[in-house]
DNA sequence: AGCGTCATGTAATGTGTTACATGATTCG
DNA sequence: CGAATCATGTAACACATTACATGACGCT
């Protein structure tokens, strides 16, 4: 494991998109440029060095596919390696320095964790965001309160922001989990074993 | 202009705060390991560095502090060139693009234009930016309509924290846009040229 | 014939992170 | 005296961004 555990967030994101089904490059390029994706830009430049990289760690494998057609494209999937790396990234705990600055790879964590671990597995991130959170809000109230008067109204007004977005959050999480437990359809997590049990149907 | 125009969030950081007061490099490594500040973890590597392509491009001047102690100290202020660019900066308006990936540096700009350019400036950059994620919250929730059903409720829950977010941020702009106009105390910018009005005293 | 899109990349560049290095000064 | 803190940096490394390059395919 030449990189051990890092698994930076566009490394992670890759992961769990081809968790859901294999994908080439581009594909991947069309769903970051396309969609939201939390505020991934990523462009080429990125995408296929990090392919690379995740390639030579083992974490996926690349097949070729020629059909008929001389243009060459790669289709990426997870090896058995990728899966179990994957997962154990998703299991790890919610941390206060998540909640301080990644915040958006918990979630990116707990959509991935959904559908490659179970409906439990995402809870359990939401309900740790929160707690998270909620233990972090006292010191940035506290810290608004020990700021001098002197240092004028907007570090004032700046940090409230981040006290309103952390509240927000946490709002978020709770919702979010109350949600998933009333809906009582408590589905199996996704297959992602590289030998699926279903046919896949090509329309 | 070797670096054109681009002031990375770190650089605009710095200027900001040495449009405060002048600063020595250490003292900069503090306000960022001790106050909250966005979400920068900066250590000394990303700051040393950062001052010293900001002198190299004549933004900042240092002034090396020998005062009786053999140990020197570089103290940071900001050149004319630097004011004016800090400024010019500032006075960007607020894009979509902005809103969808530099809502930190949004928030960075509001503190200091705040401080530099006076209350109407802070006031207006709240407003673009709530306008602007008020223009683009339908896009967002279309995206939610679009998702196809297929996909799970995750990757809705992720999205829907998205526009959640959104919302927050929003509704903090105008709550705080109103509190400044409320307070009547229409101070003006702070002075932060070369040669100050007042004498600073030395208690 | 030419343009846009599909599909894959490489090169240059800048930037942040971690970790280490180096001395001086202050405090117990 | 020794440890912590002050204060300044450097080196190695990974990473993302931008821009460019290449070539095939499909449409007009």
């Amino acid at each position: 494991m030449t990189p051990p555990n890092t698994l930076t967030p566009m490394k992670l994101a890759i992961l769990g998109l081809l968790a859901q089904h294999p994908r080439s490059g581009y594909d991947l390029v069309k769903v970051f440029s396309e969609t939201a994706m939390g505020g991934f830009s990523s462009s080429p430049g990125a995408i296929y060095p990090a392919l690379k990289s995740l390639e030579r760690a083992g974490l996926i494998a690349g097949k070729v596919v020629n059909q008929s057609t001389l243009r060459p494209r790669q289709i990426y999937k997870l090896t058995a390696q990728g899966t179990q790396s994957l997962k154990r990234h998703l299991r790890q705990p919610v941390t206060r320095d998540d909640v301080m600055r990644n915040s958006d790879g918990v979630l990116l964590r707990f959509a991935f964790a959904g559908e490659v671990l179970g409906q439990d597995e995402a809870i359990r991130i939401l309900e740790e965001f929160a707690r998270e959170i909620e233990s972090y809000l006292p010191d940035l109230k506290a810290q608004l309160q020990a700021l001098p008067k002197a240092a004028g109204p907007y570090g004032r007004h700046a940090l409230q922001h981040g006290i309103d977005m952390y509240r927000a959050d946490a709002r978020w999480a709770r919702k979010t989990a109350k949600e998933l437990k009333q809906q009582t359809t408590t589905r199996p997590p996704m297959r992602i074993s590289n030998a699926p049990r279903t046919r896949i149907r090509k329309p």
